[in-house]
DNA sequence: CTTACCTTC
DNA sequence: TCTAGAAGGTAAG
C-alpha cells in the first residue's frame, strides 16, 4: 500500500490499465540534475562510486547465497525487504552474463549454460530505523550501501538449495524496484529451473527491463544487446553514465550501468508519455510471454509425418509432370532455371501481347512470381503445376519439417518476442507459429495414368497442434479490430452505425450493402469480398494499380470503386489525412491511441517515394498499433482474472495478433469461455476511462481438441 | 497497402 | 565452406 510514493512530481493521470504493483521507479535526482538543481541531486550510483564495496565483503566479490550462514541469511532476508532497488543478471557458465558477452562463440542457446543469477542490492541512505539488531550486529556494516550477492542455479539435479530458490522466488514477487536487462530470459529461466507453474507465476512477477523501455522509445531500432542500450542512453545524456566507474569486477560494474541505464530510460519514458504503457502493459507481459514459451504446446507428430509423406509424394509427382510439360529436366524450385525455360525455352511471356511482364524488384529480371504465373497459366500447362508445386514445398518445408525440428517429446515451445515489431505487436519466432495456414490445401494424388480413380487428401497445417489428454482448445478471437477502431478513430458515421448494428451478421455483408446500396440479404459472397479488400486497401492508402490487380478488374473500374468507397465513408480519407499530418507536425513522431509512439522521418522526405511509404506506414501504424495495445491489455487482464481462480488450470498457449489460444482441463472449459468472452468485451474495463470506445469489441469464442477443428 | 518469419538459391 | 542478400511465399490485419 504504502510502497508506491507513485509518480514524483504531481502526475494527475491516474489512468492505470490495471493496478501496478511497482514500487516506483525513481526519485527525479537526475532529472534536476538537468533543470539546473546542482547541489543536492546525489545520486545513488555516485553515492556507490565514492564508496563501491561493502566493507565486509570480499573485495570484487559476490557472496553465494549457498555458502551464506544462517545468521547472514536472515541479515540478507532483511536487507532484500528494505532494499530500494535491486538490480540482477543472469550469469552462464562461461562467466558471460545478459550484460555483456565473453567467448565469441554464442553459448547463450544451451540451456545447460545458466550458471547463476548475480544481484546487486542497493539500500536507501535515507532508511530512519539503520540500527537494526542485525545491521548493528556487524560493526561495519553501518556503512554498507551496496551488497553484492550470487544465487546459484544448479544444474537439473534438482539440488537447488531450498533457502536461495524461495529467498529468489520471494524477492520476485516482493514490491521492491528490480531490474533486469530481457526480464524475459531470467523469468523463463526461473520457471524452467526451479520447475514452478508458469501461469501461477506470470501475474506476480514485474521487472523494469531497459530493453523494453528503449524499444518502446524507437520501436524501429530494437536494442538486442545491453551495449545497444547503453549506446541510447550515450546519446541522451553522455554525463550520466559514467563508465569508470571505481569497480574492478566488470559484472558489478556493468550491475551500476544497468541501473544507471534504467533510471535514464526512466525519465526518457516520462518525457514522452510511454511511462503509463511501460508500467502498465509491458511490463506486465513480459512474465505471460516467459509462460507461454515454457508451457509450449502440444503437437501430434505423427500426423504430421504422415502430412509429410503425403506431400513428398505429391511433390514428386509435381516435378515430374513439370518437367515432362517443359520437356526438359529442371530444378523447379529454382526461380533461376524456371525463368529460363518459361521464357527463354517456351517463351510463354510472347503470349502476353500488350501486357508488360513483371520485373524483379532489383536485378528488373522476368518475374516468376505468383500473379506472373497466374497470367501464364492458360497458355502452358508448365505454371500452375508450378504453382502447385510451390504452394507444397513451402507446406512440407515450413509447417511439417520445419515443425518437426522444433519439436520436443511431442511439445512444441516457441520463442515470444516482445520487442522486435515496431507496431507494437507481440511476434512468434522459432518457429513463428502465427503464420500457419488456416486454411486446408486439398491434394489430389493420382494413382495411375490409365485410371481415372485418384485420391483426395487434405491438409490442415493447425490439425497436428493438438490439447493434452483431458484438455480442450479455446480459442478467443475480437472480430475485426483493425477495422472497428478505424470505426472509433475516424468517427465515420457510416462505419459507425454498422459496428454498433447489434444484429449484424457480418460486417463486410453490411459494409458492402452500405456502400452499394442493396439490401443485406442481396449481397453477393463476390460483393462481400471485393468489399473486404478494398476496406483494407483504402486504409492504408493502397494506389489504384494496385488494388486493380488485387481485384483483378482495369485500373478505371478500381478507382471507381476508391471514390465512391471514400464517398461513403467519408471519415476514413480524413483520418488518414489527420495522421499524416499530426506525424508531420510533431517531427515524425505518431501515436496509438494508448500512446505508444514510433518515429517516421520520412514524414517529411522531399522524396516523394520516401513519403509516401512513410505515410503509409503512419496510417498503418496508427491502426494496427492501436489494435495490439488493446490486444495486449485483454491479454494481461484474462491472465490476472485467471489468476484469482486457482481452481481453473487454464494454460495461454499461442496469442496470433487479435486473437488468443488456451488450454483447459474439459471439465472448465464453460467457465472458461464465459470468462473470456467477458473479459475481452468490457472495453470501458480494458480501455480505462482515458480511451471510451464509440464501437464494441465482440470477441467469438470457438473450441476444440486440436487447433485444426475448431468450432 | 502494412507488419512480420522462413525457405531456397 | 560460409554468408548476405534477393526473391518468393505464408500469416495476420
Amino acid at each position: 500500500m504504502m510502497k508506491g510514493l507513485m509518480l514524483v512530481e504531481g502526475n494527475p493521470r491516474k489512468r492505470k490499465v490495471s493496478s501496478s504493483s511497482f514500487q516506483t521507479p525513481f526519485k527525479d535526482a537526475s532529472i534536476k540534475k538537468h533543470q539546473g538543481g546542482q547541489t543536492k541531486q546525489i545520486s545513488i550510483k555516485q553515492m556507490m562510486e565514492k564508496e563501491p564495496i561493502a566493507s565486509h565483503s570480499v573485495r570484487d566479490s559476490f557472496t553465494d547465497v549457498s555458502k551464506m550462514s544462517h545468521d547472514d541469511r536472515i541479515l540478507l532476508e532483511e536487507r532484500l525487504k528494505k532494499a530500494s532497488e535491486v538490480v540482477m543478471t543472469l550469469m552462464y557458465k562461461d562467466k558471460s552474463s545478459q550484460l555483456r558477452e565473453i567467448s565469441q562463440t554464442t553459448k547463450k542457446e544451451v540451456d545447460d549454460g545458466i550458471d547463476s543469477i548475480a544481484v546487486s542490492i542497493t539500500h536507501s541512505l535515507a532508511t530512519p530505523n539503520r540500527s537494526d539488531i542485525a545491521e548493528s550486529r556487524e560493526g561495519s556494516c553501518q556503512q554498507l550501501q551496496q551488497w553484492y550477492v550470487l544465487f546459484p542455479l544448479d544444474g537439473g539435479d534438482g539440488q537447488n538449495d531450498q533457502w536461495s530458490r524461495d529467498m529468489f522466488l520471494s524477492l520476485m514477487e516482493s514490491g521492491v524496484r528490480k531490474i533486469c536487462f530481457d526480464a524475459q530470459e531470467l523469468m523463463h529461466t526461473l520457471m524452467t529451473h526451479y520447475k514452478l507453474q508458469p501461469f501461477e507465476m506470470c501475474c506476480k512477477w514485474e521487472v523494469l527491463d531497459p530493453k523494453v523501455a528503449a524499444w518502446l522509445l524507437d520501436p524501429d531500432h530494437p536494442p538486442i544487446t545491453f551495449s545497444d542500450v547503453l549506446d541510447v542512453i550515450k546519446k541522451v545524456d553522455r554525463k550520466t553514465l559514467q563508465s569508470d566507474v571505481k569497480l574492478t569486477n566488470l559484472v558489478q560494474k556493468d550491475l551500476t550501468n544497468l541501473s544507471t541505464a534504467m533510471e535514464v530510460l526512466y525519465q526518457q519514458l516520462k518525457k514522452h508519455n510511454l511511462w503509463d504503457l511501460f508500467s502498465s502493459v509491458e511490463a506486465k507481459l513480459t512474465p505471460i510471454l516467459a509462460a507461454m514459451e515454457v508451457q509450449g504446446i502440444g503437437v501430434n507428430v505423427r500426423t504430421l509425418k504422415d502430412y509429410g509423406k503425403r506431400l513428398r509424394d505429391k511433390i514428386d509427382e509435381l516435378e515430374d509432370k513439370a518437367h515432362k510439360a517443359a520437356g526438359c529436366v529442371f530444378q523447379v524450385s529454382s526461380h533461376v532455371q524456371l525463368r529460363q525455360v518459361l521464357f527463354d525455352q517456351l517463351k510463354l511471356d510472347q503470349n502476353l501481347q500488350g501486357q508488360k511482364l513483371a520485373r524483379t524488384n532489383v536485378q528488373n529480371l522476368k518475374s516468376t512470381s505468383e500473379a506472373v504465373l497466374v497470367k501464364l497459366q492458360d497458355f502452358h500447362p508448365l505454371p500452375k503445376i508450378v504453382l502447385e508445386y510451390r504452394q507444397l514445398m513451402k507446406l512440407n518445408s515450413t509447417y511439417v519439417d520445419g515443425l518437426l525440428e522444433f519439436v520436443n517429446n511431442g511439445t512444441l515451445h516457441t520463442s515470444w518476442e516482445q520487442t522486435s515489431a515496431s507496431t507494437g505487436r507481440v511476434q512468434s519466432a522459432s518457429p513463428n507459429i502465427q503464420n500457419i495456414p488456416k486454411q486446408a490445401i486439398v491434394i489430389v494424388k493420382e494413382r495411375n495414368k490409365d485410371e481415372m480413380a485418384s485420391d483426395c487428401f487434405s491438409i490442415w497445417a493447425r490439425e497436428p497442434f493438438t490439447s493434452q489428454e483431458g484438455c480442450t482448445f479455446i480459442a478467443a478471437d475480437f472480430q475485426s479490430i483493425e477495422l472497428r477502431l478505424l470505426a472509433h478513430m475516424s468517427g465515420d458515421p457510416v462505419l459507425l452505425k454498422v459496428f454498433n448494428n447489434k444484429h449484424s451478421q457480418d460486417v463486410f455483408v453490411d459494409l458492402a450493402s452500405e456502400w452499394l446500396g442493396m439490401k443485406t440479404c442481396d449481397v453477393t459472397t463476390a460483393d462481400r469480398e471485393k468489399t473486404k479488400r478494398i476496406v483494407y486497401s483504402v486504409i492504408y492508402g493502397v494506389g489504384p494499380e494496385k488494388l486493380a490487380e488485387t481485384l483483378a478488374v482495369s485500373k478505371d473500374e478500381a478507382k471507381t470503386f476508391m471514390k465512391s468507397f471514400l464517398n461513403k465513408f467519408k471519415g476514413v480519407s480524413s483520418f488518414s489525412h489527420r495522421c499524416i499530418s499530426s506525424c508531420q507536425r510533431h517531427n515524425g513522431v505518431i501515436r496509438t491511441i494508448f500512446n505508444r509512439l514510433r518515429l517516421i522521418p520520412n514524414i517529411n522526405s522531399s522524396n516523394f517515394h520516401a513519403r509516401s511509404y512513410a505515410e503509409r506506414q503512419a496510417v498503418n501504424f496508427v491502426v494496427q498499433g492501436s489494435a495490439a495495445d488493446i490486444c495486449k491489455i485483454a491479454m494481461i487482464q484474462v491472465m490476472h482474472k485467471l489468476a484469482t481462480m486457482p481452481h481453473l488450470k487454464a494454460r495461454l498457449l499461442v496469442q496470433i495478433h487479435d486473437e488468443l489460444l488456451l488450454e483447459v482441463p474439459d471439465q472448465h472449459l464453460q467457465e472458461l469461455k464465459d470468462i473470456l468472452k467477458t473479459v475481452m468485451e468490457a472495453t470501458a474495463t480494458l480501455c480505462g476511462p482515458k480511451v471510451v470506445l464509440k464501437v464494441p469489441l465482440p470477441v467469438s469464442v470457438s473450441e476444440g481438441k486440436t487447433w485444426g477443428h475448431l468450432t
